[in-house]
DNA sequence: TTATTTAGGTCAGCCATATTGACTTAATTA
DNA sequence: TAATTAAGTCAATATGGCTGACCTAAATAA
């Protein structure tokens, strides 16, 4: 029935309808990071940080590489940030199997930080989520991910289904 | 039978899928304002330019504070790019009936920058609904402005439903 | 009518995050 | 041995936020 549907009004959103989605992903992906974003501020770190130390802690010992993969920010753009969290002691390097490469991973006080942060967008989304039934929460994970552009869906799901 | 599915299993979403939820965030936002960052970039305009053109172009006669109130920056940020609109014309200023006030509206020029910009947007948008049937689309919708903090959803209300 | 509040503007300085370009070192691979 | 790759660094630039201090003019309250 969602074919038929689609068959009879393929346009069953119009541009008004659209525009309410472009402002539902400003305002929602504003109040997303804007409670993370108030404890980094106290810290002197920005969102930048939150970045490096949430991929960082979600896959042990990436490497510089990858994880400008999955940033897309320049070398430069990350070292800045990516020293203060090693000079301040929430990242640790090592140096890989291949000597030319170093691998990244989160100390003790990086993982604190990285569960201090993340807790609040996970509780967030939790209490959200929880007022919907399974099938709102899968229209909504299957359309944020089709808004992935296909060759950064290869890598979203890269990080998510390595073994 | 929602309400039942929540109270069996009322956390069915565990850590490991609100963090995709998050990441799904990450990615998809980077990549829904992608396209129009890069017209934007090579008019010397920002992503800020984009919302006030955006948001200007939704509500004629827009003053400052309402603005300032979607926006939540500072007036000293807005006046950077709001001037950089209003020098080159995209943007033109008039006085309210209260003679402190002042009413945005987009000139010709303005309105074309807006329809180029949105419509990539838009575009995305569609093409990403279309492969979907209602009841997900609802589910994104729904979710997304629950994510919204509530004052800020009296806010996008307010500007989606105003009379 | 005077005092206060409101809408808007401006100057100056600061910080975070991104960019480009040029160049270096060390290790791996062809 | 030569070329490529991973990482690091220096310098300059742009954007987009912020704070604090201060100003004007108009509307509103005392």
């Amino acid at each position: 029935m969602a074919d038929l549907n689609k068959l009879l009004t393929p346009l069953f959103l119009n541009e008004k309808e659209i525009r309410r989605i472009i402002e539902l992903m400003f305002f929602s992906y504003r109040d997303f990071t804007s409670g993370p974003d108030q404890i980094l501020e106290k810290m002197n770190f920005g969102r930048a940080h939150h970045r490096v130390i949430y991929f960082v802690g979600k896959q042990n010992n990436l490497t510089i590489k990858e994880l400008l993969s999955i940033l897309k920010i320049t070398k430069q753009s990350l070292s800045r940030v990516l020293n203060q969290l090693v000079q301040e002691k929430y990242v640790i390097l090592s140096i890989g199997e291949d000597k030319r490469t170093k691998k990244l991973s989160l100390s003790k006080k990086g993982i604190d930080l990285e569960k201090k942060l993340s807790e609040i967008q996970i509780s967030n989304i939790h209490s959200v989520v929880k007022k919907f039934n399974e099938s709102d929460i899968n229209g909504f994970k299957k359309i944020l991910f089709s808004m992935i552009e296909e060759k950064n869906q290869i890598i979203f799901n890269e990080i998510n289904y390595r073994k």
